[in-house]
DNA sequence: GCCGTTTTCGGCCCGACTGTTTTCAGTCG
């Protein structure tokens, strides 16, 4: 019996409690027994005492027991047996819930989506006590496109509209803070949908304000202080704006910020002490409220440090709290250390690159244009890189203050040959290897292409080491754990490809990489001025597998680069 | 169903919005 099939079998029983229309809190036990055994990270036979794990008590004890024992629970096989099968999609149509659900079927035998649509169309649904004649429509409008929309948004699409609409709320002069909240704001790939908190002292005309100048499918909610709105896209998401008087903003933008258990676990440890947290402030055992400035204000009224967005999660960042001082962050980001130009498939030069470079506050950087190989890229040949290199050299002169490295994104051939000889690579100061082509072969050869790029002296870094795009396609399955391996080995190291589109590698391959010491080297893969502004995502992706900042190649100083530089040679 | 340096019973995070109601339940995040 493997624990994810547990996990698994617990989390169905919830649902299946919930459908029953059962008491919320034992649905809740269930989910939290789940989580318990997920966040622990000990496997099933290194448990001696199950119900020593907090959360898991008698009852679901019992069906984890059972499970390792039988393979099968028999509660939640009754389950199964007394609610049908096809009410679980139904649990997805907002409005409807465990108890709405349950009433349904037990007044009216509902058990699908057809026999939901015919009882509406009857106009049987309201009838019964608690619905009447509008959940109906609503219900029949939601049936019309259901299942249509995506359940959830990568983050390079949300990354536009996100943007967007900050500049929207930055226009609106009764606005006086704002902010994107929710799971975008915590860098998640995918989001549901999308939160702003905004301050204001005119609420009535910053609605005003949102509603008219957004391209809005639907109004969701419109209340005093939240509006919900589904923008009409080519793929409609749900944005959520929330608004605040201003010296709310910050508890709201906690608040919102999420995630639920933060949240869960910040009130608890707010009730402890006798205060109660809520998006208003903190009430404090004398009844009066506290709010604050800053965030960081916010957590140091608890007498815990800043916890980033980023890993407000499980709730086991309060578990790392010591931790947090020595990850990476945005501030510590010194260099760029992948991107290119009009050389191969940039938008533009290597001065305008190097200036954008300067403009950010970096002290160095490396232009890494294609190889010869990728012809749709516009791949250097050998003899170009010569020249690119003399342009480089004319901008250090020009800059002494800052530092442009020669490099190249060097193909790894299908053949699992490189694209240049090693005298080649041998005169250039920083070469990346990546894969672009071929990516259906068999893991074995995938890993013997890359092993061939390992094995090199005159490499330093692999790039997107799995080869995904978010949401998108999964990569060409590299062995990531034999990668980290040979990476720690050879002393190689291993990128975060901070593009919202790659991720690459991800939270999952991060985490393995700091058990290893692995260096990582976050990078934009920049193809044009404007997508420098990665390195933000980037920086906050790599916190939430609590990547150390003395990992992070691009936080080093230019000599530290240079020392690492001249050690592969 | 789980939990306990106030507790083995009575809580369990907190509030907004909607639609159904004449004061609140259900859903949602």
């Amino acid at each position: 019996m493997n624990k994810k099939i547990i996990i698994k079998t617990l989390e169905k029983i919830a649902l299946y409690l919930e459908l029953q229309g059962e008491n919320p809190f034992k649905v809740s036990a269930f989910r939290k027994a789940a989580a318990a055994l997920e966040t622990d990270q000990r496997s099933l036979s290194e448990i001696d005492d199950i119900t020593k794990i907090k959360g898991i008590g008698k009852g679901t004890a019992a069906v984890i027991n059972e499970l390792i024992e039988t393979g099968e629970s028999t509660g939640l096989k009754e389950l199964e047996e007394t609610t049908p099968k096809g009410l679980i999609p139904l649990m997805k149509i907002p409005g409807l819930g465990g108890k709405k659900l349950a009433k349904l079927y037990q007044e009216l035998g509902i058990d699908s989506v057809e026999s939901l649509r015919t009882a509406c169309e009857k106009k049987e649904i309201q009838k019964l006590a608690g619905f009447g004649e509008k959940t109906e429509e609503k219900l029949l409008k939601e049936l019309e496109h259901f299942g249509e929309r995506s359940e959830s948004h990568p983050v390079w699409q949300l990354e536009l509209i996100v943007s967007e609409i900050e500049n929207l709320l930055g226009s609106i002069y009764e606005v006086k803070q704002y902010s994107v909240a929710g799971s975008f704001r915590r860098v998640n790939e995918m989001s549901k949908d999308l939160d702003f908190v905004v301050s204001t002292d005119d609420r009535e005309i910053v609605k005003e304000r949102i509603l008219k100048h957004l391209a809005i499918q639907e109004i969701v909610a419109d209340g005093d202080t939240k509006v919900s709105i589904v923008l009409d896209i080519d793929d409609p998401i749900n944005v959520d704006f929330r608004l605040v008087n201003d010296e709310e903003f910050t508890t709201a933008l906690h608040h919102f910020t999420g995630s639920k258990d933060h949240n869960v676990k910040m009130r608890q440890l707010a009730k402890e002490h006798g205060k109660k947290i809520s998006e208003y402030g903190v009430e404090q055992p004398d009844g009066s409220i506290k709010t604050f400035k800053t965030e960081e204000a916010f957590f140091e009224h608890f007498d815990l440090p800043f916890i980033p967005p980023t890993l407000r999660e499980s709730g086991q960042e309060f578990e790392r709290l010591d931790d947090i001082t020595g990850l990476v962050s945005f501030d510590d980001i010194v260099s760029d250390l992948h991107m290119h130009t009009t050389w191969s498939d940039g938008a533009h030069s290597i001065q305008e690159m190097g200036e954008a470079l300067i403009a950010r506050g970096y002290t160095h950087g490396v232009i890494t244009d294609h190889s010869q190989y990728l012809k749709v890229a516009n791949g250097l040949t050998p003899e170009q890189l010569l020249r690119q290199r003399q342009e480089i050299y004319v901008f250090n002169d020009e800059h002494p203050e800052f530092r442009l490295y020669a490099g190249t994104e060097m193909d790894i051939l299908p053949d699992g040959s490189l694209d240049f000889e090693d005298d080649v690579l041998k005169s250039l100061d920083f070469v990346i290897a990546s894969i672009h082509s071929s990516f259906t072969q068999s893991q074995d050869k995938i890993m013997k292409r890359l092993f061939t790029a390992i094995e090199n002296p005159y490499v330093h870094m692999i790039a997107h080491p799995t080869g995904r795009i978010v949401g998108e396609r999964e990569g060409y399955n590299p062995d990531v754990p034999q990668l980290i391996k040979w990476a720690a080995e050879y002393g190689k190291i291993l990128e975060l490809n901070a593009s919202p589109y790659r991720l690459d590698l991800s939270v999952e391959h991060l985490v393995m990489a700091m058990e290893y010491n692995v260096p990582i080297a976050i990078n934009t893969d920049a193809h044009a001025i404007d997508q420098l502004r990665y390195m933000s995502i980037g920086t906050k992706y790599a916190q939430k597998a609590w990547v150390k900042k003395e990992l992070v190649v691009n936080t080093w100083s230019r000599k530290d680069f240079e020392t690492f530089l001249s050690k592969n040679k």
